[in-house]
DNA sequence: CCGCGGCATTGACCTTGGTCAACCGGGGCT
DNA sequence: AGCCCCGGTTGACCAAGGTCAATGCCGCGG
């Protein structure tokens, strides 16, 4: 009998169960555990030895580092739909959580044993591609990280930031909805929430923008995009 | 007959050949390219399309991304040893390098056809999983660098550069030879070469370091360790 | 309805590191 | 030899963003 009889449907599409054969993507569903996360929930802590790794079902999860003194530095916020810590498998037998797992929003979140999944690999090329596939799209995304935070100021970095919540889609007034507080957010891009406010108060004045609490209504995309292209100011 | 006969026991050192057959490593070696660089030589632009990946047989290759200012950042630099670009083959069909590659002193490099690679990656699990874990490894180190470089300061990060490259076996005076040029090293820590200066000069007058040209000799290991929150050894 | 707590905003100030410019010194070339 | 070029150093100045503190805003529980 089938636990979770719409989980095969839902993972499939995340690239690292896509290429699975049915039998084993059905087996893992089998043995994988639901996490309930409140507000607040921590999934794992950075250094804890790396058993399995995860599939947001619902939810917000950010993966944080911190500084000995205490300042967080968020690494990637996941969204539901999004693996997490399942390159930290091949770090081979003692592999270790490299960042910490919290929270954000309430969530729920799928586990899966490490020990089962490589064992399944090791049978599938096809599904293996499909983590390598992965892995190298988050290096990738690693490497656009160092480069804006390196490269760009807080500026460019939050403009960058608005233009990718902008959906896809787009021809409509461009509206943006935070999906977290502003202070995540900051954290994210490696700024200050302070600093955070008073440059979303400068695009405001500009009229590039207008903010209502957590919802942003983008008046000038054109505008938006010259900032992140030309050289600033 | 073997046109690098010395070359197998060389790339067998990279995790990313190490598991795979010897069959394969030959017909890879064959197939080889030898690219030789002057200091200033381009391997490879950001955006270009990706069609080999590479090892450096001897001399050193920066990775770096430009702003559009022209500001440079190197991503990684490479030494002797090891691969580089091989994680691009999954990205997809229409793969494109990341990043820049630009040899810093005279290189040798030999490199790969991605697709012939691919094709025997088909064939042999072992060597995919060796890829997977040099992979894995590069993320990691890219998490430890955004870490660095917005939880740390300009000081911690070139302290914590000095340890790592005081070589592992020492209970000797701690002698650190620079292999590349200090601007190099600036951009791969993000600050300037002005500012880099400094910090050196602040460091040897707290009696910390003697710096010689680029020499440097590490007087106090373990006030540089606490400098960074490191426990000792 | 009030009060509290958490997030956000704003202002004043400060620190870090960037910028610009001058200068030094060694290696290589004519 | 003399020169120049390039990397590195040093100083003066500046700007971006961090820090600290006060205040506002809003939702929630009593």
């Amino acid at each position: 009998m089938n636990r979770f009889p719409d989980a095969a449907r839902e993972l499939r599409r995340a690239y690292l169960f896509a290429e699975m054969s049915e039998l084993h993507l059905q087996a893992l569903i089998q043995g994988m555990q639901v996490v309930h996360l409140d507000v607040g929930g921590v999934l794992f802590r950075q250094g804890q030895p790396a058993e399995r790794f995860f599939f947001l079902h619902e939810g917000l999860v950010k993966l944080y580092r911190l500084s000995p003194e205490g300042d967080e530095k968020i690494i990637e916020i996941m969204r539901p739909g999004e693996t997490f810590a399942e390159a930290v498998m091949f770090m081979g037998a003692q592999g270790r959580y490299p960042v910490n797992a919290e929270a954000v929003n309430e969530s729920r979140v799928y586990a899966f044993d490490q020990k089962t999944f490589l064992g399944m690999l090791r049978d599938s090329n096809d599904a293996t591609f499909g983590l390598l596939g992965s892995m190298s799209r988050r290096l990738h995304m690693l490497v656009n990280q160092i480069e804006s935070l390196t490269l760009q100021n807080a500026t460019y970095r939050l403009v960058a930031y608005l233009l990718e919540e902008i959906p896809r889609d787009v021809k409509t007034s461009p509206e943006v909805q935070l999906t977290t507080p502003k202070s995540v957010i900051a954290s994210r891009l490696a700024i200050q929430p302070e600093t955070l406010s008073r440059i979303l108060a400068k695009l405001r004045q500009k009229g590039l923008i207008e903010v209502h609490g957590n919802h942003i209504t983008v008046r000038d995309v054109q505008a938006l995009r010259n900032l992140v292209h030309m050289p600033p100011e």
